[in-house]
DNA sequence: CCTAACCTTGAAGCTAACTTCAAGGTCAAG
DNA sequence: CTTGACCTTGAAGTTAGCTTCAAGGTTAGG
């Protein structure tokens, strides 16, 4: 099967194909002798494991990791593992999600509180204060990481608390 | 208040503190005859609000249409259109992310539950085949999106579904 | 034999949110 | 008057996961 081919079945492009060989995660791709790619079909399967499971929030270094080279020889314990480590991290970010969505909430309830007597400058200064009283500023949280945040087609990041001394040195 | 004080305010690096102001951000900082850069008091504020705002899964474009000039004058409807969308946004995100747990869970069990007579190669392939099975292929989810994903100091993305024609044009 | 659809490569571009670097000005203390 | 901490700028680097581009070889059909 040439590249084209395997596309269409995995319903990734070539490039991707090539960029996922490239990157060490297909390895040993046949050539034949005008230079194509050929794959075997089990192929197919290859690239709907990879996609699979970057949907459950691996990313392609940990996927390279644990993927053998040979389907039918894993690493039952370092897997075991991953997979573990990988659902901890979804409930420590189902944790924060869920904080973060009280939050809003709560935000949204506030400024509706606005008191009758209040006019709309204090009322912000009023909600502001109370956000940023709840938020004790640079708490730097510190917990396990996972990416898993798509849906469609989206690139994103989010970063702080990464701090550096400001200080002397 | 200069740079380093505001950045120790507020827990910032000033670098971060001058790309806010690069990309619009900030704007209207003051400047000392020497070209130093100059903050009134309320700057720890702003950008107290900035990572609150960040926290809560907004990306940078998001909070600069959103903060206005003067703290004091809201938008009031946008911002409560933007804080009810950015709900929705983070309980899709947890739908995915239950869906996602219990996808894993799933796995493991099934790895675990190898019948005796089974050897480790074929129980790999029937693992894998329910996965596959399990997984529609190319669903292609879409839905919304949200970036809140750090906790510590990650950058992550994700981006299945993106996919461009093979075909004949 | 031509053409369109396929394949090849390496390099560069994209996004978000920053950091780092290079090269240089400013300022208070000793 | 020198040192070191601080400030300035613009440009380039970082990460992940790809895509796009340029420049060219291959192949099947008509």
């Amino acid at each position: 099967m040439k590249i084209g081919e395997l596309a269409q079945q995995s319903g990734l492009t070539p490039s991707r194909i090539r960029f996922y060989e490239q990157i060490g995660l297909l390895k040993a791709v046949g050539r034949r002798p005008n230079g194509y790619r050929t794959y075997p079909p089990q192929a197919v399967m290859i690239l709907g494991l990879i996609i699979t499971a970057q949907r459950a929030g691996f990313t392609l270094d940990e996927i390279r990791t644990l993927l053998p080279s040979d389907l039918t020889h894993w690493d039952h314990a370092a897997l075991m593992d991953a997979l573990t480590r990988k659902i901890a991290d979804i409930e420590a970010l189902q944790v924060r999600l869920t904080q973060s969505r009280a939050h809003l909430l709560r935000l949204i309830e506030d400024i509706q509180a606005r008191p009758d007597d209040m006019d709309c400058a204090a009322n912000a200064h009023r909600v502001l204060t109370n956000m940023l009283a709840e938020n004790p500023e640079a708490l730097d949280v510190t917990s396990g990481d996972i990416r898993l945040l798509d849906t469609k087609d989206r690139r994103q990041s989010l970063s702080p608390s990464r701090r550096k001394k400001t200080a002397p040195r």
